[in-house]
DNA sequence: CGCTGAACCTACAGTGGTGTAGCAAAGAGG
DNA sequence: CCTCTTTGCTACACCACTGTAGGTTCAGCG
């Protein structure tokens, strides 16, 4: 007669596929993202993203020096695909639009970006609750920069107006780029989380009664 | 010849004051609020309370049962502070004051309540990074809250527009009050993050231009 | 002044994550 | 078919936090 020991000793594990060490970065950072989206940011860790990529921590190690890293990776990644988009928005150096018109236009176009490529906006937007501070500094640094940029454009295409017509209004451009970003941060939110409910043409009508009171007149 | 041993016997804890139950809750509350200004939320646990609290774990599951309990006070308490404030910003029912009168009114009232309690609104507006699930459902569900308050006042304040002249605008009440409840948040955010810089009068005479778009004509 | 109960503390067992050393398997090249 | 390198796995030591059982202190009251 034999023991039966009371925790078998577990059938050991299948070995995972092989990857060169980039493919196995890009998986590895497509599991953490999925894991992000599905448990937030709170349930993050090598751990979970060892097991979700169908693998053990020593070879995220092996990818990456940790959690952090890792996590500064999957920023890179994200940037380079939402941050290309978004600056892709901005008006052209050369163009001599005006500067409602363009506005209300990337406003368009945003939300079509948006809602086209929802996994690479929701972390941006902060849909995903409880970015670590790593994420939280990148994302308001982007922020900003992109602000910047907004600041710019105002202030160059309220300067042609100007000269055109002589209405002085005055703006307060760097407060006109904090309305619009977070406006459209909101509206892009709104678009991710009930399309049907607002709408592409619903959303843009009031944006167009927004910008009025700043350039009309 | 005696022997000194490798870690002397650390030498006991002295006793912390003792306080009657609901004291020790206030107290503990404190600690938290503390730590989370201090450190944000992600190093918010039992043990960091208790320790800024000078007390030991057990005193605190004693107050609480875990730290969702806890963090879940933390919130009533800050609530309680936070909306109730918040809330008498809205128009009184009988009131018959212009809409766009009120709501510059009303802004000037939050900046002014922001300043003078940074502590009871920073966690509020999202300042401190990183809430856990329970603080930011619960802020998100006030959110709602309030911005149904919001555009409650707008559909009443433009209706008796409506009736007295007879411009017949319309305006997307439904997002008037989340591009006022979201710009609202950012300029209370800037007048606590650089109050030097986005001072009072220059918040509000943005947020007057603002509102001419939706109430003037 | 001694008792008693509320309020604290110490100590321990349990859980889940980290990071690493060293062995095992795959699969490409001879 | 054997060998060597690359990639993955197991196993371990470690840490921080959780939750609780059981002993200790102190303040108030008879």
């Amino acid at each position: 007669m034999h023991v039966t020991p009371d925790t078998p000793p577990r059938p050991k594990r299948r070995y995972a596929r092989r990857l060169p060490v980039e493919q196995r970065r890009e998986h590895l950072l497509d599991a953490a993202l999925r894991v992000i989206a599905r448990d937030g940011y709170e349930s993050v860790s090598i751990e979970a993203i060892a097991q979700e990529a169908g693998v053990t921590r020593p070879v995220v190690y092996s990818a990456y020096d940790g959690l952090e890293p890792l996590l500064h990776a999957l920023l890179d990644r994200t940037q380079r695909r939402a941050l290309a988009s978004a600056l892709r928005l901005m008006p052209q150096p050369g163009g001599d639009q005006d500067v409602a018109e363009w506005a209300l236009e990337a406003y368009a176009a945003l939300l079509d970006i948006v809602r086209k490529e929802p996994d690479v906006w929701r972390p941006v937007l902060g849909l995903t609750r409880n970015a670590p501070a790593v994420v939280r500094d990148r994302i308001d640094a982007t922020r900003d920069l992109i602000r910047g940029y907004l600041a710019d454009a105002f202030q160059e295409g309220l300067e042609r107006r100007h000269a055109s017509a002589h209405d002085s209004k005055e703006v307060d451009v760097d407060l006109l780029a904090h309305l619009t970003l977070v406006t459209a941060e909101e509206f892009a939110r709104l678009t991710l989380e009930d399309p049907d409910r607002y709408d592409k043409d619903r959303l843009l009508a009031t944006i167009e009664t927004l910008l009025s009171s700043f350039t009309d007149r």
